[in-house]
DNA sequence: GTAAATTCATACTTGACAAATAGGAATTGA
DNA sequence: TCAATTCCTATTTGTCAAGTATGAATTTAC
């Protein structure tokens, strides 16, 4: 029932970027996503790609280039990406509603597993094709002010404020100039 | 967020062997499981090792030996079984009871995705720790009762009841003799 | 126009693991 | 003693996730 780790980094991403772009940063580099959530950045690379091609999001390229949204969050459904990015939501695939195949077992109707499954399935989708980017990132913004914590890295403020704590290693003091090869000195 | 084959198999041989128990035939051969569902046989009795091993079934072996339930099936949580094969239920380690790991992230309390996973994982883990064995085996019977239909393999009566569909190419005419290498001939 | 920084495109590597196969030892019943 | 089974261990095979590598195309600043 595993996530993979680009389906991983795909929702990171985009709920970072849904995050940045609520608070007025809109455009963000792989770069920084890469540095601030640790992740490898040719693999961040090819993620986007593929929610570029996939409409999720758009690039502006050359210098100061990143990616941005390209649609209204509360139209991201997470199911629907996870799906791109991982196939099907379903255990097995006589149980998917998107990408139906048929199984080994001779008669799919009186199938115990296939029951089961179904229900599994259905609960997974229900929960995922009803949640959007825009319910997640307003919850987080809403514990995090809560919490009175500042969001890690995405607040204009943040460029004068002392780091804080699980902020540490990323002495960005200017918010342009941002920190490449972090990662393994490439 | 799927189901491994072995996976599958485990759940399709365990409801066999509960609904094959409630009919009043309490111990099936690999060989039976493996050519009723076209298991690779081989596979199945690595299996059906693991599940002895955690206390599912038990055996007898020599001629006419087999295996067993060696607990009642409403003992029988889906939930575990799966875990036992497939590892943890939750799509992200971070969100898991069974087997809960650190992840990348610095902030857990926060993290929109994991908030997300771990709704993710209550609803499967809700469904899968509920149903036992007992549930299913109850519900496929009922439906084949309903639907009229006589469980493939698994009635004493069906000795000499002719084949019937979906039976086909399981001349199983004596039952106890039965049709070893039907696969691939070895 | 040149340099730097970025996205874009493609190909490759590496390791892990699922899925299956193979061969035989130990056990049991007729 | 034979045949049929579980049991045990090792090996193979293929696939795929995850990551790496290299460089082209594009954009901005100077």
């Amino acid at each position: 029932m595993k996530l993979s780790k680009r389906g991983e980094y795909t929702l990171r991403a985009l709920i970072d970027l849904g995050i940045a772009s609520e608070l007025g940063w809109p455009m963000l580099q792989v770069s920084e996503l890469a540095t601030k959530e640790k992740l490898p950045i040719k693999f961040l690379e090819q993620i986007f790609a593929q929610l570029k091609a996939a409409g999720y999001v758009e690039s502006r390229r050359g210098k100061f280039g990143g990616y941005s949204l390209a649609r209204p969050m509360n139209r991201i459904k997470f199911g629907a990406v996870i799906r791109l990015i991982d196939g099907p939501l379903a255990p097995i695939r006589c149980v998917s509603q998107t990408s139906y195949a048929r199984c080994s077992c001779p008669d799919e109707i009186h199938c115990g597993l296939r029951m089961l499954m179904l229900d599994v399935r259905n609960a997974i989708s229900t929960l995922l094709d009803r949640f959007t980017l825009a319910d997640i990132v307003e919850i987080t913004l809403r514990k995090y002010r809560r919490d009175k914590v500042t969001p890690p890295f995405f607040t204009r403020s943040s460029i004068n404020v002392p780091s804080e704590g699980h902020t540490r290693g990323a002495k960005n003091t200017t918010r342009r100039r941002k920190i490449c090869s972090t990662r393994n000195g490439s």
